[in-house]
DNA sequence: ACCTTCCAGATGATG
DNA sequence: TCTGGAAGGT
């Protein structure tokens, strides 16, 4: 077997079966601690946990699992746990679906149940894949598993992202799909460059034919997991005269010259080396005995092909009774046809695993399935009991967030949709004091930031932090509008979201170099640099070394250290081109000799990068060197070059700063798994929420799916929920009057106010259809809010709520994750979070326990400014920022 | 290589 | 209405 599986040490010697015979109550010797003649990740780790564990004693988690049932007692990880909770966590056999609703304890649950496999001893933690969406949602599942099982979490080197495993995967296999294993990675920006260039070469008008639009196309194409063969023909002819399947199959020809991959061929890869090669296959059904999926109402078809071919194991019997690809007719699976359910069937290569089955566990919310503009099916959540026969689905309703007036409007909000599996959340922590949801109308989009500024104030002289609230827009135009009055109030805010730090310009050339260097073939970047900084290598040189490379069908730096030997460049540009090369040879050279951080500083200041921005007069500059040497130091976490670049490519995060107290400001889509105690929703108006491109392109599907989102909004709120509309609002430069938002009618009454203008104009707008449904009424519709009752108070409303506020000192903003170019006109810059992290005092002590997403655990040996020496348990010393560590 | 002028696009945003 | 990007002119 040549699966290079040889890191894994417990690969070849799994545990065996202990899948009780009943399902029910295991025997004792099924629940047995990994043997002593096993080697144990468990038994290693658990020495290192058993300090901390509170009951004292030495026993490992396994040991103490086994007391605790011998005793007819609860483990610790257990007991808190709600009845739901504890069966999600406990039905181990078979294929869960976990309903989790909002603030029901999802994360927990997934933790927990990973614990417990663990400490039952069922499954090594190599033999674990979870798989998230985000690097967010991995790095806290990573953590709170730590939490509970201590040590034994760095050996899940399968817990991560679908693309973060997908690479991993297609490192080991690389070579079955036709890359070699140190493939590159593009990012959207590469893509579309790439894309671009196909276009013109096959002499298209790349106006007409907008690389972007395509490259949208193409990841749609990608997460429906089709090849250029599979997509259907109307998909084709709609773009370049009918050429756009030609164009997709040209891409990824390109790819696979370039040896990189999109972020789609990190999930299409594996399937399709799966598919043809069932051994390979078969290693990893052996390995992966549990598979735990978070969100999965947000997995796309490619996804979940992906997961098929994980969890199912081939049946003995060939097709049929309980198919691989076992859905009912490929109708309901990929309604635009061509789907690519066909693994190959080797009905000879399966009976000895008969009893090994692998159990999936599924958590989402069909409810907050929000990503469906992005490839989400929320069809694979509700068929989920239908793909996997037998499943036994969990709901989890009991809520530990909100009040039961936020839970009662976002109940009764979401129950206008259809198709749903349907949950009802519920609190028992009922305070007669607790706030209504509170409904406000402003005049124009102006007067509602300022009276959202002033609400937030008078919160703040009651004591309330910035920290507890947000504001959730639906769109990000509308942030501006807050950003600006803010800045008026001085308050201070943090905008989350947006483009993010290795996004940045001279992030991405800095990049750019290191990659020509460990991968002499990435023409992308290769172009990119080229002649950055200035070098005099203009279109006409690239054009003829691009020329010459695609004839010999060679990369293009190797083109270029051909082509000055030649006498086919002007002798200015053979001389600049000479130095190029001559200095990537020469970093190449350095690159397993020469320290990485040190190596990265000398190619920029080689190059003449560096140089180039300390001679740029503009007001930018200062902040790219800043940033520049943010991402040097950042390198220092890492060991190999190769190694952060994989690491910026998939993972990288702006760092925040929390020590600021400051209310966010970011889109509803970016809020989902936040809560906060108080949260404004502003903008709820017909067009804008729901949005009317959502109304347009998808109908109804696209209403449900704004109403999930206005689900989302509400159920982020602890304590205070208040919801805005306004009557004018500019659109696209026009004001126009607007009508409020159907979602404000669809809320109960009994659990929803509306804000009285200072002047008591009452009676209006109580009346009529409030509150009703008007669920099945064709448009136009007449809102409740839009009576001239509410126009007046309005009107009114804007004088009574006239200005208090002073200029305040120390205020401060925050972009996370903006780099140079925001949302427009703004006084801030990349620079400012940059040099704000870096001149505060770590937050970190010498002796702090901390934990850091590649290097697991340590503690904190040294500290100086934001650099931390840290004493890893598994990797030894190493520096690293502070804000690539979390407390453990 | 740089500056000006013109024009399309303007929902959401993970890897 | 505004803006970023690109074409086009100098």
């Amino acid at each position: 077997m040549s699966t290079g599986f040889d890191d894994f040490p417990f690969f070849d010697e799994e545990p065996t079966p202990r899948k009780p015979a009943s399902g029910t109550t295991p025997r004792d010797a099924d629940m047995g601690a990994p043997s002593p003649a096993r080697p144990s990740v468990f038994d290693s780790e658990t020495g290192a946990h058993s300090g901390a564990n509170p009951s004292g004693g030495s026993l490992g988690i396994a040991a103490r699992a086994i007391a605790a049932r011998d005793q007819a007692r609860t483990p610790d990880y257990l007991s808190g746990l709600n009845p739901e909770q504890r069966e999600a966590v406990e039905t181990l056999d078979g294929p869960v679906l976990v309903l989790a609703g909002a603030g029901t304890g999802k994360t927990r649950v997934l933790t927990t149940r990973i614990a417990h496999v663990l400490a039952t001893g069922r499954a090594f933690p190599s033999q674990i894949l979870a798989v998230t969406f985000t690097n967010k949602a991995a790095r806290e599942m990573k953590e709170r598993i730590g939490v509970l099982v201590g040590g034994a979490v760095e050996g899940m080197p399968w817990l991560g992202t679908f693309h973060s495993i997908g690479v991993k995967l297609l490192r080991r296999h690389a070579e079955l799909v036709g890359l070699s294993s140190d493939f590159t990675i593009l990012d959207t920006d590469d893509v579309v460059r790439l894309i671009k260039q196909i276009i013109q070469a096959e002499g298209l008008d790349d106006k007409r034919w907008p690389a972007k639009q395509f490259a949208a196309m193409i990841d749609g194409w990608k997460n429906k997991g089709l090849d250029p063969s599979q997509i259907p023909e109307g998909d084709a002819r709609a773009f370049a005269n009918g050429r756009g399947r030609e164009l997709y199959a040209a891409y990824q020809n390109r790819l696979k010259s370039l040896n990189a991959c999109d972020f789609g061929d990190l999930l299409l890869h594996p399937i399709r080396m799966f598919r043809a090669n069932p051994d390979v296959l078969r290693d990893y059904h052996q390995r992966f005995r549990y598979i735990l999926v978070d969100e999965y109402q947000d997995t796309n078809t490619a996804q979940y092909m992906w997961l098929r071919l994980l969890a199912q194991r081939p049946s003995a019997s060939k097709r049929g009774t309980n198919p691989p690809n076992g859905r009912q007719g490929q109708a309901a699976v990929a309604p635009d046809g061509a789907p690519p359910w066909s693994e190959p069937q080797s009905g000879d290569s399966v009976n000895e695993n008969k009893s090994q089955q692998i159990n999936i566990c599924c958590v989402g919310d069909d409810d907050q399935s929000i990503y469906g503009w992005r490839g989400a099916e929320v069809d694979n959540i509700l068929r989920f009991e239908k793909d996997f026969p037998g499943a036994k689905v969990i709901k989890l309703e009991r809520n530990y967030r909100s009040t039961e007036h936020i839970l009662g409007a976002a109940g009764h909000l979401i129950a206008h949709n259809e198709g749903r599996l349907g949950k009802t959340l519920f609190t028992d922590r009922v305070d007669p004091n607790d706030e209504k949801v509170v409904v406000h109308a402003a005049w124009d989009s102006e007067e509602e930031a300022r009276a959202v500024g002033e609400e937030i104030e008078q919160l703040q002289r009651n004591q309330h932090l910035l920290n507890d609230m947000a504001i959730l827009v639906r769109a990000s135009f509308q942030m501006r509008e807050f950003e600006d009055r803010f800045v008026t109030l001085g308050l201070n805010y943090r905008v989350i979201g947006g483009p993010r730090f290795y996004e940045r310009l001279e992030i991405r050339d800095a990049m750019a170099y290191f990659r020509l260097v460990c991968q002499p073939a990435d023409d992308l970047a290769f172009e990119r640099i080229v002649n950055t900084p200035k070098r005099g290598l203009g279109d006409t040189t690239i054009r003829n070394l691009h020329d010459y490379a695609r004839a010999r069908d060679i990369p293009m730096l190797q083109a270029a250290s051909d082509i000055v030997l030649t006498d086919e460049l002007k002798p200015k540009a053979r001389k600049s081109l000479l130095d190029v090369v001559a200095d990537f040879t020469r970093w190449q050279d350095m690159l397993d000799t020469t320290p990485h951080t040190e190596l990265a500083e000398k190619i920029l200041d080689e190059s003449g990068y560096t140089a180039m921005w300390q001679n740029d007069k503009s007001a930018e500059a200062p902040g790219r060197l800043e940033n520049l040497k943010e991402l040097i130091r950042s390198m220092e976490g890492f060991d190999s070059m190769r190694g952060f670049l994989e690491h910026v490519s998939l993972v990288m995060d702006a760092e925040q700063n929390e020590n600021m107290d400051a209310i966010s400001i970011m889109t509803l889509h970016s809020a989902k798994g936040l809560e906060f105690e108080t949260v404004f929703l502003p903008g709820w108006e017909e067009g804008l929420f729901p949005h009317q491109r959502a109304l347009d392109e998808s109908g109804r599907a696209g209403l449900e799916e704004e109403r999930r989102l206005a689900y989302v909004g509400i159920t982020r709120a602890k304590r205070r929920c208040h919801l805005w509309f306004v009557s004018n609002r500019r659109i696209h430069g026009l004001w126009q009057s607007t009508m409020p938002s159907r979602f404000l009618d669809e809320l109960p009454p009994a659990h929803v106010e509306v804000a009285e203008a200072e002047t008591s104009y009452g009676g209006y707008g109580r009346g009529g259809g409030y509150g009703q449904s008007r669920f099945d009424k064709q448009e136009p519709f007449q809102s409740s809010y839009s009576t001239p009752g509410w126009k007046r108070a309005q009107a009114n409303k804007t004088d009574a709520t006239r200005e208090n506020w002073g200029s305040r000192s120390g205020h401060s903003v925050e972009r996370i994750g903006y780099g140079e170019s925001g949302p427009r006109g703004k006084t801030i810059d990349g620079h400012l979070v940059a040099k704000s992290t870096a001149s505060e005092p770590s937050k970190f002590a010498v002796g702090d326990r901390v934990f850091h997403i590649k290097f697991g655990n340590g503690n904190v040996a040294s500290v100086e400014g934001n650099k931390l020496t840290i004493d890893f348990d598994r990797a030894g010393q190493k520096r690293v920022l502070d804000g690539f560590v979390e407390r453990a």
